[in-house]
DNA sequence: TTGAAAGCGCTAACAT
DNA sequence: ATGTTAGCGCTTTCAA
């Protein structure tokens, strides 16, 4: 057996090789607590301590470990969101909202996508929880059991979003799908619309809307047959202009159309353009979303603004409060929507 | 000074009260390292061991701590991911493809953005490097010198990606984005088209593909005045309205624009549609993307299609290959684009 | 094939 | 205000 010099055992060595705290501290002559310091909460340390650190830290090329600070610190500074498809552009600037405001505290996002499918649900939040983030976001309301005993056993603040539950598992920040579909109806009613047709995708929100927008229809006119087409996720404007002459072949009287997506009502647009229906004369026609091409269409789009940037911003909010943890937080915030009046309906 | 009943000093005790390995172990009846092997490599455990600890995992409710995991092996199983923007829907499939390749073998990915701005690139990419990612992939070559400096020290493996630079920092996987404009113009001249016009956005990437198709045109005809438009990124189709306005205003005679990216093309398309210009007949359109309404918009739009899942699929491989590390991988991948024909030019 | 020891790089807790 | 000590929960390394 090797024996070292000083006749000690040998020690094992597996350093990564890369500058360390410790490093930082040796070159700055301080303790490494006091290295740490100085990066973490300089408030706390002599003015020129600081200066000692912050120029040892340019000296060395030092990047923290923030692996080793989240582990010993039980703080991740990780957020988890969890979109159900990563390309649908509705979510996009929930995303870009609730990533901005986190990382200029520090956080950072990490992504998981859902894809539609509520069986896989449970494994991908153990997948996220085993990063031990400091709080998950969902789209969507966490539907499998399973999945919200996992998150409920983790402990990890939990934020359901676009959507309003009866029971979140922890926080919520959205607004009642079912209302937008009712808004829609009653939209189109006031406007002396009679002959209502929708074209739904086939995700779980797109799903409420398409509820409330029947609920709003039957309670006028029990019984009812609303002509309706269902359109897998995603939404495209292609999906839309076929579905849209799926409708017109069934039901040529239809007077109004509502599209749970503003991507199909593009379509819908389009199609109707394209073999010379009047748009809104003819048929008028809502989406659902205010993306950024709706208010530059021809005609301009209807259709209902859910404002993604204020859910992930009040998203942020509530994670920034809760991890500061003074008094208990809100738990439920409805941001509403509002519809937006445009030529085609 | 308080003194524990043994007569020791007091420790300082500060668990997360969380479940953890040893918990596992204990329960299995095996030492934590058996515990880590049966999960990790089952292959190496004998197999009863295995099935001991996988029933531990489940009456605990054991969740892998991959903070803890990722610093004692060096390994975090983290993807860094730089776009210029969330909301660009150009990258979607390219972020979606990159993220479902790099899941299936366990990786996670955590989110950049660049906000197309150099001068925080620096900063950005060491927020990421601190979190010790295994790959950093970014959309456009780091442009800052100090941004290449920081990931050369970091000894991360580095993918540049949706570009095709002469001095990769590490690897690349792209096409050229010049190539792209030139192919447009050399479209545009062999279907007879005379008078080019262009609507780019100011971003780096969408100004190469412009500088391509300027060279294009002048290496045929000489000191050429190419009308142009320049808009801000996003990309809007309220944008790509207004650009063509701009440009029938100006030059009332052009007979051919292109567009650096679809969703403006779509702008150009409603708008001469909106005041009577027939598409292609009068003045052909080229956009670039291939985004999922290009298809079916009217007349169908004719672009260049740059495969956003296969740049990310290809990421992921060159990423898994260098993580296995046997013989020196591939550094460079040009995924090449193609000229999507269709009604509109 | 299994286990014991050591330590990844950092910070909480305690001591000065 | 600064330093010392003892881990955070896991895996590498080495020994059996």
């Amino acid at each position: 057996m090797a024996i070292s010099p000083e006749g000690t055992k040998p020690r094992v060595r597996r350093s990564s090789g890369r500058i360390t705290l410790a490093d930082v501290a040796r070159t700055a002559g301080v303790a490494p607590m006091t290295a740490s310091r100085a990066l973490n909460s300089p408030a706390t340390v002599n003015p020129d301590m600081v200066e000692r650190v912050r120029r040892a830290v340019i000296e060395t090329g030092y990047v923290p470990n923030l692996l080793a600070g989240a582990l010993a610190s039980a703080r991740s500074l990780l957020v988890a969101v969890v979109v159900p498809s990563i390309a649908s552009t509705i979510y996009l600037e929930f995303v870009q909202a609730l990533r901005g405001a986190l990382a200029s505290r520090g956080y950072q996002v990490i992504l998981g996508e859902s894809d539609y499918a509520h069986q896989s649900e449970p494994a991908l939040l153990e997948a996220l929880i085993a990063r031990r983030p400091d709080a998950i976001v969902t789209v969507g309301a966490v539907r499998s059991e399973a999945g919200r005993k996992r998150l409920l056993a983790s402990a990890i603040p939990v934020i359901e979003t676009w959507d309003m539950t009866v029971e979140p598992v922890d926080m919520l920040v959205g607004f009642s799908q079912e209302d937008v579909g009712r808004a829609a109806a009653d939209f189109f009613f006031d406007a002396g619309r009679r002959s209502l047709a929708i074209i739904s995708a086939s995700d779980d929100r797109a799903a409420m809307r398409a509820q409330g927008f029947l609920a709003a229809i039957r309670a006028r006119n029990p019984g009812t047959e609303v002509p309706s087409v269902l359109i897998p996720a995603p939404s495209t404007l292609g999906a839309g202009r076929r579905a849209f002459v799926d409708l017109l072949t069934r039901h040529a009287s239809i007077d109004a159309v509502f599209c749970t997506s503003d991507m199909v009502a593009l379509g819908v647009l389009t199609e109707a353009k394209a073999r010379g229906l009047r748009i809104p004369a003819d048929v008028a026609v809502m989406g659902f979303g205010d993306l950024n091409f709706a208010c530059d269409t021809d005609p301009p789009l209807t259709t209902i603004r859910a404002d993604g940037k204020t859910i992930g911003r009040e998203a942020a909010r509530l994670i920034l409060e809760r991890s500061g943890a003074t008094a208990p937080t809100e738990r439920i915030v409805d941001v509403g929507f509002s519809v937006v009046k445009r030529a085609s309906a």
